[in-house]
Parts: structure tokens; sequence; C-alpha cells
DNA sequence: CTAATAGTGTCTATTAGACAGTATGTT
DNA sequence: AACATACTGTCTAATAGACACTATTAG
């Protein structure tokens, strides 16, 4: 050992070879938030909250729906893979990214070893009207916990697709529960896995951070964001209380939301806040 | 394309070298508790947080400090290879150990491209006593921010580390604050960012899980307990408040601790409530 | 006795939960 | 007028912050 008199000489010899090499790529999990008609003039529209899908046209996996991703480039930054893929499947920049989970086994790929990063992102689906990919397709997003086991349900205008994982209980070494998948109909690789990794994260983070706000576009009624926050949470939110507590993140704007068949609402924006 | 009838007949004829492969490592920042001597028979010991470092004595980086870690095997999943290097560098298993970030910068290993998986370990230090490996030191920590920069001290017995991070204020396309390393004086590679990861990530959690108890002995006095907080969270509590929140975590026990030159104090023990 | 920490009581300020009530558009 | 949502007022419960006080040991 030490036979190399200086950094630069070590390097000059370095072998790269000596560790078998893998591939890795992204995943990426892109949240938005979507209206679904309601045939009662009166009603709001019914929010939920969405991701997008692509559908496999080559193998592995062919004909099997998966989250947008590909290859991390030899020579390019990790977090620049999924701008890439995203700049190209939305055809737009500056979309809200952050880094969600590795995930490693050895056998999550059928082709080789790949260790996939994944990342979430959240967009505004208006600012994409049209500028979809032709293979690409929103789900609905819909889910149930119960004893641990949580059933996912993905609904777009054809399909649905539906998941079953189990959240084995966590033991003193790790934070994570160990995801089990029991029930997966038509998802490649091991993507409810990230699904649901991106699902919890976002529960998590709408409530001590902004980044709803991402999702939702430049005007908004309050009641429009709440209904946001239910359909992540999962759960109804009391009106006064919700008010309460966005009022320092929003702005009122002197627009009015009418013609919706009842007491028209002010619009808001987002106020961000460097506290 | 479609060349195959099927998956198997795909799978059989995979060229897995059209995207030119990588290496991956992990880095582990294993955070433990330690006591400094106080010569005031009266006095607590002085708490710190602590950081295990190792010295390298190979190239690159040679006789700098770094985290301890390792390349991923080719058939080792990715989360096995952090458990394999701590219980090589610890001799003892049964650690807590999550996963922190993935960091790849093209050029953050001089010797070719290396994506690494972070990962954060705490433990209880009298669990291993006499147990370390001979390059291994153990570095208190401690670091002080302002204007969004971050001066972080280490010190061991012989030696003192320090850098300075500058947060560069987010915008609203990522979560994470970019670090930006304004001095470092011997940790090798960006080391540097994965420990101020740690640090953050630390910090949150204690508030809102119960992996403290992780580098806390069996037995243990509140206010131990309350000084490993205020270390951590680098900020003083009030007693009532803290012994309100903690009360429903830990069981008090018979035994209390004396010698001490001051009231004695009881001993309690971690109470794991399933909530 | 003294220094130092252990541990408790209580007042106040702030925040969260609940519910009732009023306001105002469209059909 | 009826309905559905917008928006507010207020009471109560729970939680957090602050400070003062008592208790107990070694030296």
């Amino acid at each position: 050992m030490n036979k190399y008199s200086s950094e630069e000489e070590f390097l000059k010899h370095y072998d790269s070879s000596v560790f078998e090499k893998l591939s890795m790529t992204t995943d990426i999990i892109i949240f938005s938030v979507s209206d679904e008609e309601v045939n009662n003039y009166r009603k709001l529209n019914k929010k939920y909250f969405s991701v997008l899908l692509v559908k496999r046209d080559d193998y592995p996996f062919k004909d099997k729906w998966c989250l947008p991703g590909g290859f991390i480039k030899i020579d390019e930054d990790l977090e620049d893979a999924p701008k890439r893929i995203l700049a190209n499947e939305t055809n737009i920049h500056n979309i809200y990214l952050e880094q969600l989970y590795t995930f490693g086994s050895v056998n999550r790929d059928p082709r080789m070893r790949i260790v996939s990063t994944s990342y979430m992102a959240l967009i505004d689906k208006n600012r994409l009207k049209d500028k979809l990919n032709a293979n690409a397709c929103w789900f609905n997003v819909e889910y149930t916990e119960k004893d641990n086991i949580v059933d996912v349900i993905l609904t777009s205008e054809k399909e649905i697709l539906t998941f079953k994982i189990k959240k084995v209980l966590k033991d003193m070494t790790t934070d994570r529960y160990k995801f089990e998948v029991l029930e997966n109909d038509r998802l490649a690789f091991d993507h409810p896995l990230v699904i649901l990794s991106g699902i919890e994260r976002l529960k998590n983070k709408i409530e001590y951070t902004d980044i709803v706000f991402n999702m939702m576009p430049e005007y908004f009624t309050l009641g429009e964001l709440q209904q946001v926050y239910e359909v992540i949470l999962n759960k109804k939110l009391l009106d006064p209380a919700f008010r309460r507590i966005i009022a320092s993140k929003v702005e009122k704007t002197n627009k009015i939301k009418t013609g919706e068949g009842h007491r028209p609402s002010y619009l808001y924006k987002y106020k961000n806040v460097e506290k």
C-alpha cells in the first residue's frame, strides 16, 4: 500500500474496474390536482390529487404503467436527470422537485442491477395543457388505510389500477416501515412502493411547508385550497381552523369567482413570507 | 422496436451495456453522545453529540478525515452495505439506521463517477467500548448558524476540524437549501455536506420522533436526556416544559443516581408506546 | 451552610377544535 | 324561495412558555 507518492500519481493509475459497476435510473412521481365535474350546478367540482403515469410500450413490463423515468447519464448530475426527464415529459421547466428515496434491492429490475433514486414533483396541471406526451396519462389517487394495510386506487378515464401494500411494523433499527406489496395489478417495477412513499411524503410535508402552492394556479379560492388539503390528508377539515392556519400564507385579492350557483368567493394568491 | 415476442425473449437478448455504468458507495454518519469531565465535583458533565470519523490512509484524500463508508457490491441490497460497514466498523449489530440523501454530482469523487447514498446511524457509545477500529475516532460536534452560514467545529482529543457552509436561499423549485462549502479544513470528499444534512435531519426528527433513545443508555436521568436535547437543538430548554413533553415517552424506575454532589435523580427508561 | 441540580405548582399566552350563525350568489 | 357554499364569532379545551418555589445531596 501507499505505493503512490501523490494524489495525482494515484489518480493516474487508478483502476476504476475494481468494483463491478451498476446502472442508475431515476423515477419521478409527479403530483397534481384535478377536478371532476359534478352534475349539480350548485355543487363544487370534486377535487382529486393525481399522479402522472406512462404506459410502457417496450419490454420489460410491456403494456404496464410506470412512473416517468430514465437512466442517469455518466456525465450528468444526479438531480439533472429528473429535471431533463420532467422537461421532456411535460415540455415545461421550473417545476418543483425534491428527492424522495433511493431504492436499491438487488432484484428490483429484471434486466440487471439497477439502483433508482426517486423524486417527487408537484405541478399545477393547468400549466401543461396539451403539452403532455401521448403515452402519458393522469390518474386520480384515492387511498384508504386500515390495520397498516394501504389500498391505493388509481383512476384514469379509461383504466383503473389498484395495489395494496402492507406497512410492516418498524423495529428500533430503522425509521421506515418495511413496505410489502400484497397486490399489484398493472404497475411496473417496484413503483407501488415509490408511489406510496410519495403519498406519505406529500401528506407529511403539506402540514409544515408551503409545497401545496406548487400544485395551485396563481389565483384560487380558499374553498379550493381546502379541498386540496382534504384530498391529500384524506380527511375533512373545519373551515374556521383551516382559515386561521392558512391566513398567513395567502393574500386576498380583489378578484371574485362568481357563477357557481352559490355565494361567490374571493380569490387568493400565495404570499411567500420569509420567516 | 417490439422485435421480441415475450419478456423472457427480451431479457435473454438484453444488452446491459447500452448505458455507461457507474459506481456507488455509501457514507454513514454515526451520531452518539459523549460526556466531558468538568473539574467541579458539583457540576454535571458537559454533554456533546459526536460523530465518528475515519482517517484515510490511502489515496484519494490521504490523511484527511472522512465518514465510514464503502462501495456497494453488485449483489448486495443498497441498505445492506451500510449495515455491513457499520458492523465492520463498530463490531456490533442492531444499530439504528436511516437513509439520508443521495449525492450525485458528477465530480464529487476525483477517481471517477461515483454516486453515494448516505445513511445516518444513531448509537449509544457505551455499547461499543473498546470495539472501535484503530483508525476511527469520535469528534464532538458544535455548530453555530448566523445569516444562513453554518460553522461546524469537530473536536477530538487530538485534532480540531472546522468547516463552513452557506445555505443558499431556496427557490420555489426545490425543498432543499443549496449547500455551498465555503471552508473545509481536512474533511474528504463532499462529507461536510453529508454531515450538515445529518445534523439537520437529527435536529428535525428529535422533535417529532423517539430516535434520541437510540443514543441513550438503558437507564438515564431526565437531566441527562434534557442535556442531549439541548446540545442537538443547540438551545436551552425549560425544565417543566421538557418534562411535560417527555413524560409519555419514559418510565420512571426505582433506581436512583447518587454521588453527584447535589440532589440525586431517579433513573428512567424508554417506554415504547404504540399510539 | 452552600452550591448545584432535581423536581413541582401555577399563572398566562397561544393555539386547536367545535359549532352556530350570518351572507350572498344562481336557478 | 331554496340550496350550496362563503365567511365570521365565540366558547372551550389543550398545549406551550415563563417563573417561582421546594427538595436533596456531597463536601
